[in-house]
DNA sequence: GTTAGTTTGTGCGACGGCCATACAAAAGGC
DNA sequence: GCCTTTTGTATGGCCGTCGCACAAACTAAC
């Protein structure tokens, strides 16, 4: 018997492969937490001194690592350890482009911000062009701060409102922008060379800023949603992000809460975002909703008639997080996840939604007798996406510093 | 700025490392596919003939590959190839506890099935000790079985109905068995020594089934949703089963589908189970369900009224197909996947319930219009589970082949 | 002040794994 | 029969980690 199955071996391993691992490995321990000496790196990691020696130093000369010149205060006996911590030299570029604003945002290895813009501009129903140019003088804005403090930057990723298709580059549909099929990244490449960028939805970044940096730092599985006027959703599984077999995971706005409910832009009916969406509420709470209005008021309003206590905004505030709980209940049940996170226009609902969102988990949650879950409020404003446009490249590079090395030498070569 | 975070970072590689991987790289690559040269296989994962011929040389002495004999007919020019494929002496045993009977499979490396038993038992609020003392007789019956032919048992795995905790081995409740708690891999291992087994859920491992040898092979991402009285899922995601933070991933039938709906065993209301499991179908479609009848009957009741066109039991599968479908489709928006397959007892139903299914996923699957997502129905019947028992350890064979190198050498120094 | 003890970081040889190359074996083509 | 082609194996080189030894730097104790 021979049953032909496409091979999912992965690709042939040799010594720069650990060489790669390795940097990596000792990269991110020293990332995550405290600084510390070679010889401790070597110990939790279960690699030799030398050999964290010889990494650390590669490392140095990245410009990842540096010695923090203090010889740690020891009190302990023995030689004093050199303490090695991030470097902040390398920067990574964060851009957005949403509905009411463009944002840029410049941050290093450590997570500080080093440069931000955000510049309120009405994006509806626009060309693609004209806006483009606009995030392009951002990002040569930034690239030129940058180059005058002396950092590195390695790279750079757009945070976008819609379906987006990582592999081409490709903004597939934006229904709030009136957006379809538009080559991001190869428009971006044509105004600002010589800086790789990704794209990626702003609903993935979201989570990821809140893994980087957020409420989500310590935990590995949790759905981050984010809801402004459609409701999307980053998921984190095991630590990384999750993003299926094309890179579409994550559309939890258009789960089926009802199969008979009321229709939906997408063509569907009974999604969940017809229930939870800003303007959903705030319809139910009895705020009419302009079509020209800046889609943030609608938000703010309805946080200011929250806290004034009237009546119809908190049932509809009720109603809305009993049904958005339901619908994360779901996602649960199918991801088994650890927490669960509200962002964006949720975020200043929280104190008004994350009862019902509790209530609904527990009570639908198949595994919640064992592994309870969490619910967190982001804390982040509408800086989160940026943010996360940010994290995901400097992930990239603690997770695979080689590839730094390698741009590098590529960069070197260039210029002979 | 210094901010804690649990390092997700991989353990530390070193030379054993890549031997482990290449050993996998070489011994898949053979499995997907016809018997090939070791000039073949060097060709195609990009190693060096040596490499790949001491790499052969391993996995032929622990008996995982063999050389065909045949010298394979080449009609080309040159030195014939000496053609290789996998053994069929290393084995794997599955194992089934249902409510309505006990099974146990025994499959080799390449997918043949060398031993089989399927015995119908009651096991509707049973005591475990009994049920797994009937369940380890099958065990140790095969176990002489695979001695007497001469071969290698290197694991096996149990399918249960319920949610199940792999790390530790235990069942931590199946409804419909009655069962709390129970810690199925220590009983086992107190009633058959010497044999390293897993517990795993039954639609887990029913996926893992499609994808080893059923209509699955060919895809990478997908669902597969399980009918039995209750309905789960097994989700695969590029190639691997998805698990989530705990390992308690797939619960499908416990997505909400009404918020207002009837109320479920689970404790929960509106949950997708009481609308397409195998009761309420058959009592939609006017079929009284006896509690003390087995499950299977009422599946082909079904079959034998939707055959016979009676227009009760037809309109009951088009809703249940509608409801389904609805339920998957949100699921596929969530994970971004494939195809979804419908098995257990919606395998035999499929004819009446996939136009339902197909029709909700292209509506309410956001990017069905980039990807549509397939429809397929298993051909497995109820064998499933134990086929993909098996297949969960081979699969672990083929992945990380050192593993049995290793129990090998452990079985050796105790021997000594 | 001196000495012993402890910890850190580096240098050196060994080992294991893959790669490039060379070479013998076993065919087909002329 | 000889040449060409392809396969599989053997050999030396390279790379990366490991184990060990050693110098450096500091504490503690006498």
């Amino acid at each position: 018997m021979s049953f032909e199955r496409p091979t999912s071996a992965g690709s042939r391993a040799d010594q720069s492969t650990i060489r790669r691992a390795n940097l990596g490995v000792v990269l991110q321990q020293i990332a995550g937490g405290a600084p510390r000496s070679r010889a401790r790196v070597a110990a939790e990691t279960g690699l030799t001194r030398g050999t964290v020696s010889s990494l650390v130093g590669e490392l140095i000369e990245l410009e990842l690592l540096r010695e923090t010149g203090e010889n740690a205060r020891s009190g302990r006996v023995g030689r004093p350890a050199q303490s090695l911590e991030l470097a902040d030299r390398v920067v990574a570029i964060g851009l957005e482009v949403n509905v009411d604003y463009l944002a840029l945002c410049v941050e290093d290895l450590t997570g500080a911000v080093r440069h931000e813009r955000h510049v309120k501009t009405d994006n509806r129903d626009s060309e693609p062009g004209p806006v483009l140019d606009r995030l392009a003088d951002l990002a040569r804005e930034a690239l030129d701060v940058i180059a005058g403090e002396g950092l590195v930057p390695v790279g750079g990723a757009v945070a976008l409102p819609g379906l987006v298709d990582q592999k081409s580059g490709t903004l597939l549909r934006a229904p709030n922008l009136g957006w379809d099929e538009i080559p991001v990244v190869s428009e971006l490449a044509i105004r600002v060379p010589d800086l790789p960028i990704l794209v990626d939805n702003e609903a993935n970044l979201a989570a990821v800023a809140e893994h980087w940096q957020g409420v989500a730092q310590d935990i590995e599985s949790f759905i981050c949603v984010f809801g402004e006027v459609g409701v999307g959703a980053g998921i984190f599984v095991g630590g990384e992000l999750y993003r299926g077999a094309h890179g579409y995971g994550g559309e939890f706005g258009h789960i089926t809460v009802d199969p008979d409910g009321p229709p939906c832009k997408c063509g569907s009916n009974g999604c969940l975002e017809t229930y939870v969406g800003q303007d959903a509420i705030a319809r139910r709470a009895g705020i009419t909703v302009g079509s020209g209005a800046l889609a943030s008021s609608a938000a703010s309003d309805l946080v200011q008639r929250a806290r004034a206590g009237d009546p119809q905004t908190l049932e509809s505030l009720s109603e809305a997080g009993s049904c958005l709980g339901a619908g994360l209940a779901s996602a649960v049940n199918l991801f088994d996840l650890e927490a669960v996170i509200v962002g964006g226009c949720f975020g200043p609902l929280a104190p008004w939604l994350v009862d019902g969102v509790r209530d609904a988990l527990e009570r639908r949650v198949l595994s919640a007798a064992w592994s309870p879950c969490d619910v967190r409020a982001s804390t982040f404003g509408e800086g989160a996406a940026v943010r996360g446009a940010c994290a995901l490249t400097l992930r990239s590079v603690l997770t695979e510093p080689w590839i730094v090395a390698e741009r590098r030498s590529q960069a070197r070569e260039a210029a002979v």
